[in-house]
DNA sequence: AAATATATTCTACGATCCGTAGAATGTCAA
DNA sequence: TTGACATTCTACGGATCGTAGAATATATTT
């Protein structure tokens, strides 16, 4: 009988370097654009049952980590995403999937293709970004001919 | 000035939710198959710098993850794991995948094939599965016609 | 200017994860 | 039974993260 792959406390979630709620900041931010610290909490404070003071901390996390900004806007501060979803998103990637490929290529590859796997738009962009891949190896095969 | 992503200490590796001492014994024995704790030490603890406790202790937290079983074998253990290197990384792959492409899968994709990109055969395996996944699309569709 | 309201910064605690390993204990073999 | 060797118990320190009170700074109003 196989164990659930919890790694503690919902690891595989850390995949992403964040913890939830810095990750649900970070997504306050992206969604809506730069705000003061105020906003982030009365977006995210009432679900995410927490103080004030906890979502400026999380957005001074946010800050030392390098992926928000604040700037003084009279008396109060305005956050701002210093990276645009994509942005994150594929610095984060590109670290875990070269371990991944690492590990076992063939795995990495089929468990990719299957979190796409129920959208068609996906599996077709996928394979253009393939095809283009292919066309820039053989250029550059043919450059240093 | 885009800051180093490194998100504390090279967070990014424990993408695989496992420390490095830990990946470097369960790698250890996925190469040489089951042995006794004691092998596994004489095959890492040089490299590593660590005494044998370290290297029981972390195959201890690797049988709580589910990752490594262990036997009683006369007056040792024989320490084995649970699953393969495929194994292990289709299912740790899986969820990592779910949420980046939550993130966004446009980055996802790109960083992905990135990943692959320099080897011609990765790309062309990739492909395949993907064909394979949509084939599978298209047949799911026709059933249910 | 002093008081009031509001926002920010400082500081801190507890949980968990991981590397690390000494100390205590168990077990086999002679 | 005494060693030799292996395992289990226990623990510390650093890092990350959720959490937030306390202290402090600043703007606005009277």
């Amino acid at each position: 009988m196989t164990p659930d792959f919890k790694f503690g406390k919902g690891k595989a979630k850390q995949a992403l370097a964040l913890g939830d709620l810095e990750r649900a900041v970070l997504e306050t931010l992206w969604e809506s654009g730069e705000m003061p610290g105020k906003e982030v909490f009365e977006k995210l404070g009432k679900v995410h049952k927490v103080r004030h003071n906890t979502i400026l901390t999380v957005l001074d996390r946010l800050i030392n980590k390098g992926l928000v900004s604040k700037q003084k806007s009279g008396r109060s501060n305005t956050y701002k995403a210093r990276l645009s979803r994509d942005e994150f998103a594929s610095r984060v990637s590109s670290p875990i999937f070269e371990e991944l490929m690492n590990v076992s290529s063939h795995a990495a590859m089929s468990a990719f293709v299957e979190s796409a796997g129920t959208d068609p738009e996906k599996l077709r962009e996928l394979k253009k970004l393939i095809e283009d891949a292919e066309k820039r190896q053989s250029k550059t095969k043919e450059e240093n001919k």
